[in-house]
RNA sequence: GACCCCGUAGCUCAGUUGGAUAGAGCGUCACCCUGCGGAGGUGAAGGUCACAGGUUCGAAUCCUGUCGGGGUCGCCA
């Protein structure tokens, strides 16, 4: 919409000037600041938009065209606006589909989790982004391929196996000795009880029953976390790539690294001069006793990302491996690869508040906030969009209170009320929205044109959105226009006025975008509360 | 010390590509039910956009510096 109107002053003015979107409604739907035109040709700016306003005051799009100092404000016309409505109508949820206007292949990888416990709340606003913008992305028309990265092997996986293995002996009684560093928490206590009941006791019995363990406790690990997932209604992985798996390429890869000159030895280990591009200092990849670090496996991985050929790799990643982008960059320019194709998104902490109490986390001590517990306090839906209103680089703090709440102050709440709200009145008349399109609007109020031009702009915001990487204008969008109609309704009967046809059209928009909407962000809108 | 994120209303946070009078929720106060869903709406109070410079027609937004809060700095992941 807004890029038609800019074509419309390309042949004025050489190029699509700025639109802006006056935040003050009497300055029409849109704005175009013409300083910069005015002062090329050292003109006064008043003096040019008024002569600007002359050339397109004709047209149908518009219903008034107003200079104003510097700006020339547009307020479009129905016929226009019924246009759209239309539009929107036929397409239904399809509308906006493929609208970026450049299409990319994407990898996209996010959370991630090692499987040696379940997904916290951390992960899950990893979880809830990356899924947000996967969804719309591919509305937009990108080709996305959503992948988990599972690092099933090396020490963290040996832990599980020995934390499940000691808590199996305490259970059967055996000695028990802990050492330093394994995990706790209560998970631990309850798959040892299950690797009793699967395994029997023989792998508890002595330490060569570890590996074992670690095995099997991975898989059931694993096995928890895609049913958290599904939990939390995020989107079927493409796929799942195997830390063990990939790392059989390691040879492969060392070599093309060695021929790079980018690995050389010291002090029996073996580094990445990853110093050489822009890293603080040189890593290890191989300990001296021959096991490799975990960057060896990333490493690995991102060759075998790039080498599939994406025009694009997005890994969303907690914002406490930030130190690790440069080590992996480097890498994947020794492998003759350009950095610049991956980009790493960094999700903040999240903090969570009970009742002003603060809730700490961390994964090793064992006290850390499920994300299965929080879905049973509030339900996914709720747990989805406080995540995502919010943009991901901030440390996001709530209080689990507030997401009980059956209104206003839940925003899960608050749009999908607004949304079946305007499926009771179509239920009642026992009508669908394409009834509706042969309805000419010709009468409509401010308001309603207000409400019919902002939901209008999903497809822009979602452009927006997802270019930024920032899925949270989509919610706050989403909030604004249930706001913005429930402030509607509560003044203007629908049913049995005069106007009641093109009302209806009106909330029919409304009602499809707020659903379309809700979907991008993997809420289903309800059809009553 | 180095690097990353943040600093906007009492609190939690939005603020589009630099654009006109700085926004929401919570909390406080005052209102609106003869109504299609009031689980809603309207209004008031509340601001030195951390601070200081700079860039320009114009800065919460871009640049530099300072201060403050958080995070990271492993041959863990």
């Amino acid at each position: 919409m807004k890029k038609r109107v800019a074509e419309i002053f390309k042949p004025f003015l050489g190029e699509e000037p700025p639109v802006n979107l006056p935040k003050n409604r009497e300055f029409g739907h849109y704005a175009i600041p013409v300083f910069k035109y005015a002062k090329a040709q050292k003109r006064n700016p008043a003096e040019f938009a008024r002569e600007l306003g002359e050339k397109v005051v004709q047209r149908e799009e518009f219903e008034k065209v107003e200079p104003v100092g510097g700006f020339l404000n547009l307020t479009l016309s129905q016929k226009f606006l019924d246009q759209f409505a239309n539009r929107v109508l036929e397409e239904g949820e399809e509308f906006g589909k493929g609208s970026a206007p450049v299409k990319e292949s994407i990898l996209l990888e996010y959370i991630s989790a090692n499987p040696t416990g379940p997904l916290h709340i951390g992960h899950g606003r990893g979880a809830v982004f990356g899924d947000a913008l996967l969804r719309i992305g591919r509305h937009l028309g990108h080709k996305i391929v959503a992948e988990y990265y599972v690092n099933d092997a090396g020490r963290q996986i040996y832990l599980l196996g020995l934390s499940l293995w000691l808590a199996g002996r305490e259970e059967l009684g055996l000695p028990v000795e802990y050492p330093e560093e394994y995990y706790r928490g209560e998970y631990i206590k309850e798959l040892a009880k299950g690797g009793l009941k699967e395994l029997g006791e023989e792998p508890f019995r002595n330490e060569s029953g570890v590996e074992q363990l670690a095995e099997w406790g991975k898989d059931k690990m694993l096995e928890e976390i895609k049913r958290d997932l599904e939990a939390m209604g995020i989107t079927p992985f493409d796929n799942w790539v195997s830390e063990k798996e990939i790392f059989t390429r390691w040879e492969e890869v060392r070599q093309l690294l060695e021929k790079a000159g980018a690995l050389y030895e010291k002090d029996g280990k073996v580094w990445l001069k990853s110093t050489q591009f822009g890293d603080d200092k040189d890593r290890v990849v191989i300990r001296e006793d021959g096991r490799p670090t975990y960057l060896a496996g990333d490493i690995v991985y991102h060759w075998d990302k790039f080498r599939r050929g994406f025009d694009r790799y997005i890994n969303i990643w907690g914002a406490d491996h930030h130190g690790y982008i440069a080590r992996v960059k480097s890498a994947i320019k020794f492998l003759g690869y350009d950095p610049a194709k991956l980009e790493i998104l960094l999700a903040q902490m999240v903090k969570l508040l009970k009742g002003g109490e603060p809730f700490k986390m961390s994964k090793r001590a064992g006290n850390f906030i499920l994300v299965r517990d929080l879905v049973e306090e509030v339900g996914a839906d709720p747990m989805r969009f406080i995540f995502l209103t919010k943009k991901p680089d901030t440390h996001l703090e709530f209080d689990i209170d507030q997401l009980s709440q059956q209104d206003s102050s839940n925003p899960a709440f608050y749009i999908n009320y607004a949304h079946a709200r305007i499926r009771s009145i179509f239920r009642k008349i026992g009508k669908e929205y394409r009834d509706f399109i042969p309805v000419e609007l010709n009468s409509l109020g401010e308001e309603e044109k207000a409400l019919l031009f902002s939901a209008f702009q999903l497809p822009y915001i979602l452009e927006e959105a997802f270019t930024h990487r920032e899925p949270h204008r989509l919610t706050n969008y989403l909030y604004r226009l249930a706001s913005d109609f429930h402030s509607y309704y509560n003044r203007t009967r629908i049913l049995e006025t005069p106007e009641e046809a093109e009302r209806l059209k009106v909330v029919a928009v409304i009602a499809t975008i707020l659903k379309l909407g809700l979907g991008l962000l993997g809420v289903t809108a309800k059809e009553r509360m």
